[in-house]
DNA sequence: AATTCGTGGCA
DNA sequence: TTGCCAAGAAT
């Protein structure tokens, strides 16, 4: 027997529940007033991983920046970076810039409607497809985030582990099951606002709460501890060295690329090491250029051990600031390039990066 | 398909 | 101090 179709919330009593609460309790978000996928599908890439609180300032910015589609497109990638500078996960802002591009190109500047036409632009996956496609356009498709997790986990008392494979077939089956005929749309609205304000994630405050009495969590004592999440991050260490190579007022930085953290931002000369040794000598042994670098520069600041976190990485980064000779010519590695002090500025960079530039060099 | 992508707030 | 984790997606 399928206990999923038995619980007495269903046949549209939770969706009422939960949308009557939250017509009362919503908060007035900007991307909440308006039906335009481009603002909608914007606020939506902001807020992956993102506090409505950390994101707002970004989707400001970003709309006065670019108010269409086409200013985002016509734009270069490092305007786009710079402007997400701080916000972090900066794929997103790559994402956002190519799929800014292709809505202009491939489909005329016209925002695509369906949920399986919205899947295939990049940085939008199923959730977001079915928030555009929801908010945007009526269509009658769940969401599923972090929020659905938890109130339909707590609500409804699934144990299926969050963090397992099948997890998100059998959330996605749940949350269509409550997905009412009509007014999809509020109904998606109202069960994430819930998440975020009623269903916290750490104590909740049930007594409260419009489902209380309805709630399989709360009647079994169990709300703390659902959603099940069983893997845990591992964090690894890193040690970096950062050379601020300067010479005549202007800077040395390059832009990372490959697949490691920061992609498409701005740093310096970095030397990465196994272990915390934070030597000149060590740092320079094999490196023909670090080794001319240093015999041709003097040390004007060795700054103190900045510790980074991300969440899969502890970096431990020490800042050497070179004042390079000014009479030597010293030949840059390919990645790096030469910018004054405005240029620098300008660049997107990581706020570990911008941190030690807006403590010892912009001052 | 398990990992890896940031940053900041909170207990 | 440490761990959790927030409107997920790409690989």
């Amino acid at each position: 027997m399928n206990k999923q179709t038995t619980h007495p919330l269903k046949n549209d009593f939770f969706s009422k529940k939960i949308t009557n609460w939250y017509l009362q309790h919503k908060r007035d978000l900007p991307w909440r007033n308006t039906q335009n996928p481009y603002y909608i599908w914007l606020s939506e890439i902001i807020l992956q991983q993102t506090r409505v609180a950390q994101g707002m300032p970004y989707y400001y910015k970003f709309v006065e920046a670019f108010p269409t589609v086409q200013d985002l497109a016509n734009a270069d990638e490092n305007e786009v970076l710079r402007l997400w500078q701080g916000l972090g996960y900066y794929s997103r802002a790559r994402n956002l810039h190519k799929t800014a591009k292709m809505v202009v190109e491939d489909y005329n500047g016209i925002f695509p409607e369906k949920y399986s036409e919205l899947l295939k632009l990049k940085g939008i996956g199923t959730y977001t497809a079915a928030a555009i496609a929801s908010f945007a356009f009526g269509e009658k498709v769940a969401v599923l985030d972090g929020n659905v997790y938890r109130v339909l986990s707590r609500v409804f008392g699934e144990v299926t582990d969050i963090s397992g494979k099948d997890a998100k077939k059998v959330f996605t089956q749940l949350a269509e099951s409550v997905l009412p005929t009509s007014n999809s749309a509020t109904h998606n609205q109202a069960i994430m606002e819930f998440g975020a304000i009623q269903c916290t994630p750490a104590s909740p405050n049930c007594m409260f709460c419009t489902l209380s009495m309805e709630c399989v969590a709360n009647a079994s004592g169990q709300v703390a501890h659902l959603p099940v999440k069983s893997k845990k991050v591992k964090v690894k260490e890193r040690f970096f060295n950062y050379f601020i190579i300067e010479q005549n007022g202007i800077f040395a930085m390059r832009k990372r690329l490959g697949r490691d953290v920061w992609e498409g931002m701005y740093d310096f000369y970095l030397k990465e090491i196994e272990e915390n040794i934070q030597d000149l000598s060590y740092l320079a042994m094999e490196d023909t250029f670090l080794s001319e670098l240093i015999k041709e520069s003097l040390i004007k600041r060795e700054s103190s051990i900045y510790t980074h976190i991300l969440t899969h990485q502890r970096i431990q980064t020490k800042f050497w600031h070179l004042e390079v000779n000014n009479s030597f010519l010293l030949h840059l590695p390919q990645e790096l390039e030469w910018y004054n002090l405005n240029e620098v500025d300008d660049l997107p960079k990581s706020t570990l990066v911008n941190n030690y530039l807006k403590e010892y060099v912009f001052e």
